[in-house]
DNA sequence: AATGAATGAGTCTTCATTCAT
DNA sequence: TATGAATGAAGACTCATTCAT
């Protein structure tokens, strides 16, 4: 890893093959992480697997690692997006049923790509900062904190910051733990989390609503198992 | 008796000389991790951080993976250790005090080290399975387990080992995600992780203690922040 | 279309300039073991022999093994490709000549590069079976078994695969044993070569030609003298 | 392998202890040949193999180098001293039967150990000149050119040093040929030398004696095949 | 004398990056 | 602009040899 400023991609791909290149060296570089983890995705293995030359990679890219920088990018804007979205979408719904399709949308997510999704939450916490990436921190917790405003009332605690943060960080827990647990059912993950949000916002549980007993997940599968708190 | 893994040290170290130099590598080996990343954390570093010459570390540990290996594998078990400790220690109590406990001895623990932490953690799901790692996490779900169950006529629903692991999963959560976004203060975390558990298990916190407003976490450093779940 | 051999170049080379550096490693590790033996024939110093960083080595070649391999490889197809050739253009001479002329050819072979002969047999001997090297082995066997069928009249017994398999060795051990003892003169030694491949088949040497006294080859040089059967 | 000279154990064993600690160093340094290489031939597997330290190993032998030679110089004294025995104990009887058992003996060894054997050639060859191993290899030549000497007159040439070499050389030739080509019953290799020899020395064999056809020897294994001369 | 832990130079191999074509 | 051969620093690991106990 150079240590270059993991930074913006040399150039602005303006025209359409250029961006066209580009994201197929991310896409290549995503399926080799995802495939064959973080040791394997060596530029060479980047550059063959998109289809060009290791000479016309670093034409778009200044180093391995803002090709991962951008990656995490990526993931991270298209996050803030989604959840943005969705929560505008469900705007009047219920807080329950908000907060449903928010971890149902999450839980799809890390279920489809666990592992790239392991391997970019070590890279950015490994990686030096990064303004874009707060800056989709930063949008991400403030979806989740104007969604807790627009129910203030209905809540035991006023809807800070901190709440939202920590309501990011209980969903992400929750999924990552049942992912890694072997449980590939996203099904059944969905609603025992959607209950631990409630239960951390103090409101109770829409009464008609999915409120059953906890469905145990798949069979844990050999790898890693629950966290060392 | 289990199979020599690959991973076992190389030789059993008896006396304590070999014992001392045995942890000095571990020790050394987390010193590099924690300041200097995985990146860093080569069998010459290691060696000459732990005051040895690499040849030597050779004769404690069949290849760096082993070294990490068996960090990972005291560290499970510290932490098993700690858990079923804890819970024995505090039986008696209420649910709420005894989680408290728990709670506590996490965020102490995480906040020590976060990095070496986080480090650990994805080593854990990177190198293969472990039999010695898949007991500690199974004592440590066990231990958590056998708490709902002194409590289970409290609960709002029957302890099973799902529950447990989740409990696990969302402490874990917020605490990464507290420590991740610079909240240098254990203490205002603690009791938010506390009300989480209380809410998932669906029991209404004790209402004389700590019963408080959310404290706002430390400033929000630049470095990562909320997860995107 | 045969497997691909571990052993196998890495890339075939196409283009002129790539066979030429292929050739050059094959040389420069060539020259080193005849020079310097096998334990100087280090990958380090084969690159720096032949002109190039090790890292372009490694392109041309999987690793040191390969290079022995096909060092061992084209010694081989080259025999093999001389012996065919000789028995195809000593067609129609008389047996004694047609043998004179294939010792001559495997007595100047091995007085070129003794050391490098001595080597080669040896990896070959040690590293895995081959395809290559056995159908080489074939071919070399083939072409005195038919040099020996079309003389099957003059001969005192029947030409099978193993009386042109033990001319085979009664002829190199012949020559690696003069070689050995410091004989220098060529000539010297191929006489009595060729008087014992037709000893053993039972045919009389031809009269009128080189019928001589043996004369002793050169003084003895230090080195390793006679084998201790 | 150390620079240092490949010369005599560092002191003269007198003790029956001593002696027996040496030669079991010999011994396990060439089970260890035998059985798993050159390259698996290590100081540290050599002493473990002989029950000792390499601490101690160091007293008996100056390096790794000397227990090398000093198996050769022992394999080689072996050689002479059988074959002078052989010599001396044949007198009175015919050529031929004289070659055959001393043949006999030499199909004998080199079947009991043929690994061992070629890798102690190689490194005769590889390593330095060493007085000892030439005055063995004189005794070896002087005993085969007593017999030669023995028996002028029935020769069609006079008995002279290259001769005898010779001689050893198309034994050793063909031996290990039949060795190397998986054959593996002896007695179907004796006679074919024996045939080469007297053929060499242009002898009419033995009419009543194992005159017959040459038997096929085992099917060649996959490992090296004939020589490339 | 024996031990075996310690040493560290040396080996093979990988890979991010450059640059001539 | 694209290519991919070339580079060489760096890393994991081995092993002959020494020396304190």
């Amino acid at each position: 890893m150079p240590r270059r400023r993991a930074s913006d991609p040399r150039k602005t791909p303006l025209q359409a093959r250029s961006r066209d290149t580009y994201d197929a060296v991310l896409e290549a570089t995503a399926r080799i992480l995802e495939t064959k983890g973080l040791e394997a995705a060596n530029t060479n293995a980047i550059a063959e697997r998109a289809g060009l030359s290791v000479g016309s990679l670093y034409q778009y890219f200044p180093g391995k690692t803002a090709i991962f920088a951008e990656l995490i990018r990526r993931n991270d804007a298209a996050t803030a997006e989604g959840l943005a979205a969705l929560v505008a979408a469900t705007a009047g719904q219920d807080l329950a049923s908000r907060l449903r399709a928010l971890v149902q949308a999450a839980v799809a997510r890390q279920f489809a790509r666990p592992r790239l999704a392991r391997i970019l939450d070590y890279l950015e916490a490994t990686l030096g900062a990064d303004e874009a990436l707060d800056a989709a921190d930063e949008r991400i917790v403030g979806s989740v904190e104007a969604l807790l405003h627009a129910h203030a009332g209905e809540l035991a605690r006023p809807p800070t910051t901190v709440v939202a943060r920590d309501m990011l960080w209980i969903a992400k827990g929750m999924i990552d733990g049942a992912s890694l647990a072997g449980e590939s059912d996203g099904a059944a993950v969905e609603p025992r989390v959607v209950r631990a949000l409630l239960g951390y916002l103090g409101v109770e549980e829409d009464a008609g609503r999915g409120g059953g007993a906890i469905r145990p997940g798949g069979r844990r599968r050999a790898r890693t198992g629950p966290p060392r708190p």
